[in-house]
DNA sequence: GACATAACAGACCGGGCGACCTGTCTTGCT
DNA sequence: AGCAAGACAGGTCGCCCGGTCTGTTATGTC
């Protein structure tokens, strides 16, 4: 019948579930999670609603899987790698905030980071999505205090002064993305990376 | 009739209002803006549906109010006034992040800064609500700039340089608030308020 | 090739949402 | 006292939300 030539569509949920991830994704961030509708994602993401609920039975679990799926690695991409790989410290922390402010000031909308945007409007009332986003804040501060740890004046910070500028680095930018949104410019970000950068080096975090 | 002795009801509109404004200021820091429905905050305020309208029409007419009736003040009370009538800038900076952290240690729970949770949720959507939030993070901005312009650290920077020194305080706040919901936990407080007094210091924004 | 199951399609549903609307009582003004 | 406007009461409405359900097609397995 449609033998060989005319066998267009095959499945491919693989990929369905990416494109669906994806639009999640990018809905969550920019609307947050109360305001975007399930309908929203599949029009999105051009799928139906039996596709949809077939990956993800819940909107919760949909978040859930795009928490772990797509912000994470985005945290790891844009923080965990490229301080772990960095010669400087205090070198490559300037070049992340300013790379983003680049990123915002091309693309002239501020949406915010995703993780700071799904932990302010999830974490308090849902302890599912709680736990997620904190070993997530967890992961990105060890990795941020280690490498505290490995610089001359560091070395000498005891586990919970480490901890504790690792807390404030990610704070820093944190609070700089939330006035960045709130102002849609990428000031606040430039703002917190110099002078985030004076603290770093006079602290001799800077190796 | 009932002339003298039972006229017990009479109408109080500014004290039906202030219940309706506390009711829904507490209920959108802790739940949020659009996880909180008119009818949790007329059960709140044990009110009917009528008085509610009759106040505020619409639900963001409601949230506007709460913004300026209730967030406003208590960012001017807790950080704006402070900051003016203290000696020391750093010190100042540094007991109004321990008062807050003392607050959540006794109450066992971080719901968060109003104003930060109602700018990431409603700010880039809504042009109506980011152009209410944004001035008052200038307002806050703006108050802790002139205080740097006056301690001698600060005269010798220029405009620009205090606004971003500012903005640095106000991200580093925003954002130790934002970990400190994530973790539940005052710590990242803490953290934040002693690296930012050491980089005040270093500053010599002390006096 | 038979068959169980996964991968979708798309109609459908109860409930909750914000808003409206009519009615009653209260208040202020003259 | 009279009367318009304000202050509330409370039922109602239509819409949209998340989720379910049934049906159809593709896919792996023996």
């Amino acid at each position: 019948m449609k033998a060989k030539a005319a066998r267009a569509r095959r499945n491919d949920p693989l990929g369905l579930r990416a494109r669906i991830l994806d639009a999640a994704a990018s809905l969550f961030q920019t609307r947050g999670y109360h305001a975007t509708g399930m309908r929203d994602v599949m029009e999105a993401a051009t799928i139906t609603s039996g596709a949809l609920h077939h990956h993800f039975p819940t909107k919760q679990a949909l978040a859930l899987a795009v928490i772990s799926d797509r912000v994470a690695p985005v945290v790891r991409e844009t923080w965990i790698e490229p301080i772990r790989v960095a010669s400087s410290l205090s070198g490559a922390i300037v070049q992340i905030f300013s790379e983003i402010a680049r990123g915002i000031e091309q693309r002239k909308s501020v949406v915010g980071c995703p993780l700071n945007n799904l932990t302010m409007e999830l974490s308090f009332s849902n302890p599912q999505f709680r736990s997620s986003l904190r070993s997530l804040f967890e992961e990105w501060q060890s990795a941020l205090a280690e490498r505290i740890g490995a610089t001359p004046g560091g070395a000498r910070l005891d586990r919970t002064k480490r901890a504790a500028a690792a807390a404030f680095v990610i704070a820093a930018y944190s609070g700089a993305m939330n006035l960045a949104k709130a102002t849609q410019s990428a000031a606040p970000l430039r703002a917190a990376a110099g002078n985030l950068s004076t603290w770093l080096d006079q602290r001799r975090f800077n190796e």
